[in-house]
DNA sequence: CGGCAGTTTGATGTTACTCAATTTAAGTGG
DNA sequence: CCACTTAAATTGAGTAACATCAAACTGCCG
């Protein structure tokens, strides 16, 4: 419980990559924070990244934007996550950050990460698995968005954000703590907002699960595993 | 030029990735190789991987299948190419791959290529930048699948192999060996093949390019990125 | 109460898919 | 070298999925 005196509101620097690297005293020294209103923008693509940064509290997400406007959120960040994991290799940031709610953010030095890789044998694989874990996603992703329809791509997002919500709190009754507005989902999953509230309304109606109030409730877990699961 | 002599016809291990590990005369002399047919299977999702494997010849790619024969190609692969740099990291192959042409592999031991990791400077830092822009063309896929009409997809696809063949090859008269039939490219880029016909057939009614005979000409190379980067 | 952002709904347009037939190209064996 | 076979590419017609445009509706906040 010590590491979690330095940042009291932070309840994942116990666990998985913080926690790793959070072993060092050092590290710890060096740790940074910040407070961030919904909406900020946290980095912007080919930017110099001072810190490595890793979401404490609140909701982000990660996206490539073309010169037209167009978006593709490539990843929702929760608390404990770290916000651009190439940045510990690379100053720049190859894709840009904003808040999806308000945020709490902790940056650690680059070198102090690299430092720790160099040692002991936790940290290499801590990054290690990282990495690879963000490469099978972005790789389904990738394979979702090119093979599926809309309706299976919104599942499969939906599951995939639940899992994540659910490794963070308790879950009852199946409702989620659910910040996204439909505009994030269609700049996720690669459709229009109109089409997104479309698919929804179906979904509504077949009884599947609601949305309203910041809450997803899913009624029916199996439907929606049927329609977004990979597998 | 003596690392050539232990691979004759692979010029590609004195450069890149390839070459900074066979540095060591120690992966040198656990190098292994072998020769397979076009459309041969190479790996399979979730298969255990004894070696890292290097294409010398020929092309590859790798890609990942739904259950119900949907699949999506995530990436050509090219001479010098690793075909599955994550297999440096796990033991499992996270994604299938197979022959394009006929191909010679070389492959190396993982433990070989992490060893080194733990030595010099110089193998790390290759891993890492491979293992980089593995994830800048995952994420750039995702954003071209998600966000970009059939034509852009296929001006970009094809952007993209254009420059990693002129890196490999000298190209006269804008003309690439082009292996690809149409239903390689729709895998790709997440159309049938039927459209992909479409698209190619317009492109060359507009005097873009022409594909016959595996060779895939260019005539308006300004249009095609018009059409296809990312910027 | 009025205004604003987000969602829903309807009508219509476009893009890409499906199915099926035809043409072209690429081998293969005589 | 030429018929025969087979895979790949092209073309056409009809359809389904998703986009676009615009209007109406909802909840929220000052």
């Amino acid at each position: 419980m010590n590491s979690t005196s330095l940042c009291v509101s932070c309840p994942h620097h116990d666990s998985g990559f913080c926690g790793t690297l959070l072993g060092s005293e050092d590290a710890r020294r060096n740790q940074r924070f910040q407070t961030l209103r919904a909406g900020a923008q946290i980095a912007v693509r080919n930017q110099a990244a001072a810190d490595v940064l890793v979401l404490c509290t609140g909701w982000a997400f990660r996206y490539l934007q073309l010169a037209d406007g167009r978006r593709q959120i490539l990843k929702f960040m929760l608390p404990g996550d770290v916000l651009s994991p190439a940045t510990i290799f690379q100053k720049n940031y190859p894709s840009s950050v904003k808040a999806l709610t308000d945020v709490m953010l902790s940056g650690f030095p680059r070198t102090a990460i690299r430092e720790r890789c160099a040692i002991g044998p936790g940290a290499p694989s801590a990054v290690a698995s990282t990495s690879i874990a963000e490469m099978r996603d972005v790789t389904e992703l990738a394979t979702i968005l090119g093979q599926c329809s809309a309706e299976e791509r919104i599942a499969y997002l939906l599951l995939r954000l639940m899992s994540g919500i659910a490794a963070r709190n308790v879950i009852r009754d199946n409702r989620y703590p659910f910040p996204l507005r439909q505009q994030h989902i269609a700049d996720a999953v690669g459709l229009t907002p109109v089409h997104v509230s479309r698919v929804f309304g179906l979904l509504r109606e077949r009884g599947v699960l609601t949305m309203s109030e910041g809450v997803l409730t899913v009624f029916d877990v199996p439907q929606l595993e049927r329609l977004g699961s990979l597998k």
